[in-house]
DNA sequence: ACGCGAAGGAGACATAAGTCCCAGAGACGC
DNA sequence: GCGTCTCTGGGACTTATGTCTCCTTCGCGT
């Protein structure tokens, strides 16, 4: 019913836990699953701990003046509610299990007998936290200074990295929530892409790739 | 030619740290001083250490696209190179001395010793990092939905409530990279709201608020 | 006193982005 | 099969933003 700290540390971006870190995390938490749809904590929430996603995809997401904007998904190995936990504010935004998810759950208890018990737990969080800044520096930087055709080329490529084929899965609708934009604007950037056979619709909801070092060439531009 | 652990106590935001986890930093770390203009370091640099600013304002800034772009402003209690030290990758952005800027300096083998020394030290970090991510999704969000002339007021809310009158310190250029957009853009927002008798110009590089509560009806609009 | 550079103010214009609206094509339940 | 819903595709139009260019003013150094 619980977590072994083996099964932790095989976790992508787990390997550099330490031993006695990854046991004293698997000690204090329990395992909870969610179902599609389901929040796993809403903004303004009291952080109440901190979850290690085992299975499923997460997207964590605001709404503000009507409308909806993805901050990051967090898939197998990744983790979501750190940074309220540590500065003891609410959560900024709201957690939804896009697919079943299956987590593990830190409550703040388990976690503070978990970083009394392992000074390599703070370490890892640190480094967690600071990844996830570095992560958000850069997307301030593209929402500044790139258009949507730019910024739509660059999450295109990375997600065609994460996936096996060359082709990905998200609507159009998705598509302008990572973006910071609307529908139409990105329909448009598509239609652009594809009339220069860059892409390709690959029926409802799928895109292929057809030309990557293409698209490589126009995120710098 | 050291610092003292109640030197850094009496630090804005670092009340909350530990006697001896500021005994820690204060024993690892070395007082430098910068003079204006001075980068404390550049992106794409290996992370050395990080920076405690004692005195003085820091501009954390990158340039991208024939644009520059100000990511955050540390004065006395800020800390610097946080994240690129925990997560070991270089500098994401370059760090400028705004003006003379003197600040407590821990290397890599010093921020070793004080995190082993005592263990409130990586909590501190823990909730600095944490914060900073708050700002940052702050920062996407507003980006993403707002337009210059929201943003504008919120910015010029929050110098005015950090401020002792009621005059902010600011040309429009810089207001232009604080807010990700260009100087042409900033003045017809900044015109917009002296028409309406909301700010007015208090001679160069001044901006004097006149409306605080019209400000803040125009940062939901 | 003079000239230079930095800062502010502003208009004209181009273009990216956002809004509104509509139509057709699958997908799905009943 | 039928209605309904979601997703795609797209046209027309408005608005925000960005670019380019000019001029004026202020403050500083020589």
């Amino acid at each position: 019913m619980s977590m072994t700290a083996d099964g932790l540390r095989a976790l992508e971006g787990f390997q550099s836990l330490a031993q006695p870190a990854a046991a004293a995390l698997a000690a204090n938490g329990r395992l909870r699953a969610y179902a599609a749809k389901e929040s796993l904590f809403r903004e303004g929430d009291a952080a109440s701990g901190i979850f290690i996603v085992l299975a499923g995809e997460v997207r964590v997401v605001r709404a503000s003046r009507g409308r909806r904007h993805v901050f990051h998904t967090e898939r197998r190995g990744g983790t979501l509610g750190e940074a309220p936990f540590f500065d003891h504010d609410p959560y900024p935004a709201t957690a939804i299990a896009w697919t079943a998810v299956e987590v593990l759950y830190v409550d703040r208890d388990g976690l503070s007998r978990a970083l009394r018990a392992s000074s390599d737990v703070a370490l890892f969080f640190l480094s967690r936290l600071a990844g996830r800044v570095r992560l958000l520096l850069d997307r301030i930087d593209r929402l500044a200074t790139a258009d949507v055709g730019t910024r739509l080329c660059s999450y295109l490529l990375d997600r065609v990295e994460l996936a096996e084929g060359s082709t990905i899965e998200m609507t159009q609708e998705l598509l302008a929530e990572e973006l910071g934009t609307v529908r139409e604007v990105v329909m448009r950037a598509l239609r652009s892409l594809r009339e220069r056979h860059i892409i390709k619709s690959a029926g409802r909801g799928k895109i292929e790739i057809l030309d990557r070092s293409a698209l490589r060439a126009l995120t710098s531009e």
